[in-house]
DNA sequence: CAGCATCCAGTATGATACTG
DNA sequence: CAGTATCATACTGGATGCTG
């Protein structure tokens, strides 16, 4: 079956731990229908968590900064994402009781360990973007027309 | 200033580039309101799209292959998933024209290139995970009295 | 088998105004 | 400053039925 090979290019060593993973994965997903996997990434995949982290990668901020730090996002946004990243324990909320009151937060051992894999998605996709933007126009433009002979 | 410092235990070298990607990140963020990270860890994001991935890490499949992989996945978001995948370049697609017809999909380098990274991500999700349930429930439970002395 | 169109519900997110 | 509450809305994702 000539159709089936694999192209030999493609890294094979993460290709085949992925592969491993899957399998005990899907048991997983079938099992309790929310594997830890899922349960996390979810995390990383909501709009506004990773560019927090990101954002206390440097050292703890307070509210207002992290506001500065994105502007784009709402407080409301903010505030939910601080507290879901501080009940998963990734981030510590410390309170200082002045007045007016203020509040930092910080990345935990916890979520300080989620930097290096993190970092190594983002250099990714960094270095991907232009061949995805490139593939993006290609396929938009182009009818696609590919099949098999 | 106790209340500034950063814990040593935490890997300061994901940490330095994080915080210096973020800066960079930021700006493109303010410029473009759409930056390139952004742009492809959205994707990430998306349900299905990394269970998909992985799916495909052990070689090409099938639709139905995938189908039957994450049972619980309609044919709308697979197939959706999958376009997504094919018109970021990621994934290839193939028709062959039998009767009835049948499709496969692979990674392609571009795609592969994404296992690695994905993979250490994974890692760390499960290593985490134990963790991470562990600080949720004292979050839920616990009435949660932290603040600076 | 593979895929599309339609409809529908739940959730994620944003805007705004108010509080300690 | 650092939130909370409420409302409005857009998007995601699921169910179903049809097509080639």
């Amino acid at each position: 079956m000539g159709r089936g090979d694999l192209e030999g290019t493609v890294s094979p060593s993460g290709r085949d731990e992925l592969a491993r993973k899957f399998v005990e994965w899907r048991s997983l997903v079938l099992d309790a229908s929310r594997c830890p996997v899922r349960d996390v990434l979810d995390r990383v995949g909501d709009k506004w968590t990773t560019l927090i982290v990101m954002a206390l990668a440097g050292g703890p901020q307070r509210f207002g900064a992290l506001t500065r730090a994105a502007p784009d996002i709402s407080k409301r946004m903010l505030t939910q994402t601080l507290r879901n990243l501080e009940r998963d324990g990734l981030v510590a909320r410390t309170v200082y009781p002045t007045k007016p009151p203020s509040v930092d937060y910080r990345l935990t051992a916890l979520g300080g360990a989620m930097l290096e894999p993190l970092a190594a998605l983002i250099r990714w996709a960094e270095q991907s973007h232009p061949a995805i933007v490139a593939a993006r126009r290609r396929f938009d433009e182009g009818p696609a027309e590919e099949s098999a002979a």
